[in-house]
DNA sequence: GCGCTCTTTGCAATCGATTGCATAACTAAC
DNA sequence: GTTAGTTATGCAATCGATTGCAAAGAGCGC
């Protein structure tokens, strides 16, 4: 059987004052309103009945609920824990709580999700489902809800939205520059959904990247994934090795899950990853310097992401009405074993192997 | 600015109706009460309105939230994430919502989010936080909240207490079985925290399994680590090679986590893995089988943890009377290129990298 | 001692739903 | 055509807080 709650009324009547007193006693703007002395005798009570408030119930009230929703694509994808957590703490320590919901990377589930999340009257959403175009963030800006976006974001929106991403031109730029400086020139390009804000901004980066230093790319040897994973990482590779014979001595991929897939197909092809061809990833999930070979890969701060996006929300809920900004952190190199110099013979690759650092 | 929200009144007006109409209207065990052409009348009116219902009312009303809150210690633990969406999506289709929350491994901060989510009303708690002797969990149980543990679980509770986990006892049984059979004889032990169950029954299992096959534990080699991380693994295992010069051929370790720490120890102290000595873990977290080497490990249906927590938990919500149940899911072994046969030359290991399948 | 300001507390409405009870309307039976 | 028995709907209290307003009381000056 659950106990009943204790109420403010309960402590009311055993402090002998109104319950509106309990209610200004208990918070913090109205604490100076009322006599230290009866102030003292009513959280005494309260402290002895072991009362605390109920949140639906002032929630309610002041239409406030100290809830926060996030959703995000895919749980078991290792990026979103870490953001998720950053978000989750700093939120927590400025006192809301978080309603984590995963759409399974279905537009139709983070709909209701969202719809259900809004009833719920949650303050404000972080979402790192988003696509370039969303019907479901403009609905949300519409409806007024202090809203951010996470990793990905959103294009030519009427209203500019708040968002935190990383530079991804800078990220697939220093993967690139990474593999010319190893000597490679035939470098394929394993690209994520064109639909979401980091599939395409990868890809054209890649593309400005090449045409920055002068080279003009080989559209044969880019292909754009249909999801970012081991799977369709692998599906999009086979593609390139199916048309253009294998014309490349390293490929560059928008996300570790499409890495992992490249290197199964590079396997299946009798293939060695770094001897015949390099592999770059992106986004540094945990473990991948553990892998075999260890993946290079571009860092991105995700803690940072989820801290910086929560503390944007903040800022949001507090005031829904400043500009929305959009906060870029930088992305970092982080080179493992399975690139290395054209050319370079097997003693080279035994000393590249992973550092014992982690 | 945050638009109005459509109230049941709204919609009471415009139908021509009385509110409490609606309200029998819209839920279906009171559907019934009310004549088809009002019913019809109302439903048209709430769907052009946009009407949804503002559940922290109903909530206030009802004293049910169809809000469940979920409290992992480590969200950043490949483990969990599978856990938590397998519980999300089987809560999710039942109508519930859930509250996330990461610990983070602190048990302070465990008992402030439990009462924060008991004040929000959750209707039942799942947590994977329990250890064996737990305040937090006797609180819950005395204040008669539905409650159902998940991964670990607690002893020698006044009431018995609703848990899924997975028998460990069988797990660590494979995993030393293979070794034996392998031909290993002199097998180390790195086991977790002996505060939680999953720490304590994996180290009892290990010297169970020893003994029923009429071998006798060497304590020497059998150290337990003060956290699942790989830092702990790592210092667990450094002291066993300290006190007893390395005298074992294999090493069961009692979570991943732990293997991974015992690698690296291993690799600084120019053991390689398998050809000098194999290594196991525990819980099949993901990638593991991309790993330098391969782990051999043992599965644990995370997902279905998640499940059946989740539909226990719900059977709880709905009779808060009936007995605990404990659900027992069975592990099974992962076979890796971490172990191998005593004695194998370096070919035979060559044959037994990784399957090409995920 | 009167009136004034200021502080402290209580009253009652309110947030948006749910639900026991009363009542109106309708049906059926005699 | 009256009565009993359903059935459909409305009324009003309630869940547990918050908050604008009113009122009581304290303090002060003249």
């Amino acid at each position: 059987m659950r106990k009943a709650q204790v109420t403010i009324k309960e402590v009311a009547v055993k402090a002998r004052v109104h319950a509106s007193t309990v209610s200004r006693v208990l918070n913090a703007e109205t604490r100076g309103m009322v006599s230290k002395s009866v102030a003292d005798r009513v959280l005494a009570v309260a402290q002895k009945l072991g009362y605390s408030v109920n949140p639906l119930a002032a929630g309610l009230r002041t239409r406030r609920s100290r809830t926060v929703g996030i959703l995000i694509p895919d749980l078991t994808n290792p990026v979103f824990p870490p953001i998720v957590r950053g978000a989750e703490q700093t939120l927590a320590s400025a006192g809301y709580v978080v309603v984590l919901a995963d759409s399974n990377n279905d537009i139709h589930n983070a709909r209701n999700i969202v719809n259900n999340l809004i009833a719920r009257q949650v303050d404000g959403l972080i979402l790192a489902t988003a696509h370039r175009e969303d019907p479901i963030v403009e609905e949300c800006l519409s409806r007024g809800v202090p809203l951010v976006l996470v990793n990905r974001t959103v294009e030519k929106m009427p209203i500019p939205v708040a968002a935190v991403t990383t530079d991804d031109n800078l990220g697939i730029r220093l993967a690139l520059e990474h593999l010319l400086e190893l000597g490679h020139r035939r470098i394929a390009f394993v690209g994520g959904p064109q639909t979401t804000s980091t599939g395409y901004v990868r890809y054209r980066a890649f593309l400005n990247a090449l045409k920055a230093r002068g080279m003009k790319a080989d559209k044969s040897m880019m292909v754009n994934a249909s999801a970012f994973s081991e799977a369709a990482g692998s599906e999009a590779l086979s593609k390139i090795i199916a048309s253009s014979d294998v014309g490349f001595t390293a490929v560059v991929a928008a996300n570790d899950l499409l890495a992992l897939g490249c290197f199964d197909v590079l396997l299946a092809n009798g293939l060695r990853c770094p001897i015949d061809v390099s592999v770059t990833g992106y986004n540094h999930m945990p473990f991948v310097d553990r892998f075999t070979p260890p993946l290079t890969t571009v860092h991105i701060p995700h803690q940072q992401l989820g801290i910086k996006s929560a503390e944007l929300l903040l800022e949001r809920i507090e005031d829904p009405d400043a500009p929305a900004r959009t906060i870029y952190l930088q992305p970092r190199l982080i080179v493992g074993g399975s690139t290395r110099a054209i050319g370079a013979n097997e003693s080279t690759q035994r000393a590249a192997g992973r550092s014992p650092t982690r």
